[in-house]
DNA sequence: TCTAACATCTACAGTAACTATAGGTTCAAG
DNA sequence: CTTGAACCTATAGTTACTGTAGATGTTAGA
């Protein structure tokens, strides 16, 4: 007998019970069958998809996108150019976002050097947040 | 006069008329005047404050932080010490979240990399999403 | 066999930080 | 004086969960 109880899967997966629950409730997952006394019981399909999503999610894969990839294993069949695809964006993404991030970075650096200590009205960086113009970097979409 | 409507403040301050209205209804921005038939007229203390928290909010900080900064500024004689270790403390979370996607990047590439076109059951992108062993970082916190 | 502790159930509210919508009022230009 | 843009309030929706309350189910030990 293979079926095992939500708190099992949730631990086997690393999704926490609720979770599951709502991957459920918004047709990510396949309504499971029930115990006589009405409590949800897994195989280890399931368990294979949901270890899928947690994945996904970890790469930093969007539900929807998520859902997207899930289609796509429904029909072995497919040339896989829709995965890579996605994939492809997913990794313009992150690298859009690591471009960003680091240029924040540099700008804080800088606010950090300029301040001297003392009191907040003579602070550096209060001044700068006030006036975008004496930033370095272009954070913003102007 | 320096009395400006809701829709120029969020011309100049780059915010949508909305935000401005939700800023308010959190306490971030103090109450404004009305003209006679009720609507929000703004002065140019306001359109700073804006201007400071829109900056900030570009600069990843939340919206709690925010007003932990914006109370500095109401106390403008205290030492900025505060609004140095905010600032650190963002920094050091932009820095661990750049080496969380970088190590993301180099996953996914070789995810990519792997994978040698043909039919999704042969993908090895879907294959990886199943199996989160044949990752060689440690995106997942187990 | 009883009972205490723990797991599970449903349904709903809350989180961050907005964004969008509906249905109404005010304002400014022609 | 009319028309259309801008404004008003109130409320719901977004993403991806997380937390709670109150009821029921399950299981291990006395």
């Amino acid at each position: 007998m293979s079926e095992i109880t939500i708190g099992k899967v949730a631990k086997i997966t690393g999704c926490k019970v609720q979770t599951i629950r709502y991957y459920e409730q918004i047709g990510l997952l396949p309504e499971p069958a029930r115990s006589e006394g009405n409590q949800r019981l897994y195989n280890q399909d399931t368990v294979k998809r949901l270890t899928f999503i947690r994945h996904a999610r970890d790469l930093g894969f969007s539900l929807q996108v998520v859902r997207n990839l899930l289609d796509l294993t429904d029909d072995p069949e497919k040339p896989c150019d829709e995965a890579t695809e996605i994939v492809i964006s997913q990794l313009e993404h992150i690298d859009k976002r690591i471009r960003q991030l680091t240029s924040l970075k540099e700008e804080m650096r800088r606010m950090l050097n300029s301040c001297k200590g003392g009191v907040v009205s003579d602070c550096r960086i209060i001044e700068v947040l006030y006036d975008h113009s004496l930033c370095e970097t272009q954070h913003r979409e102007d």
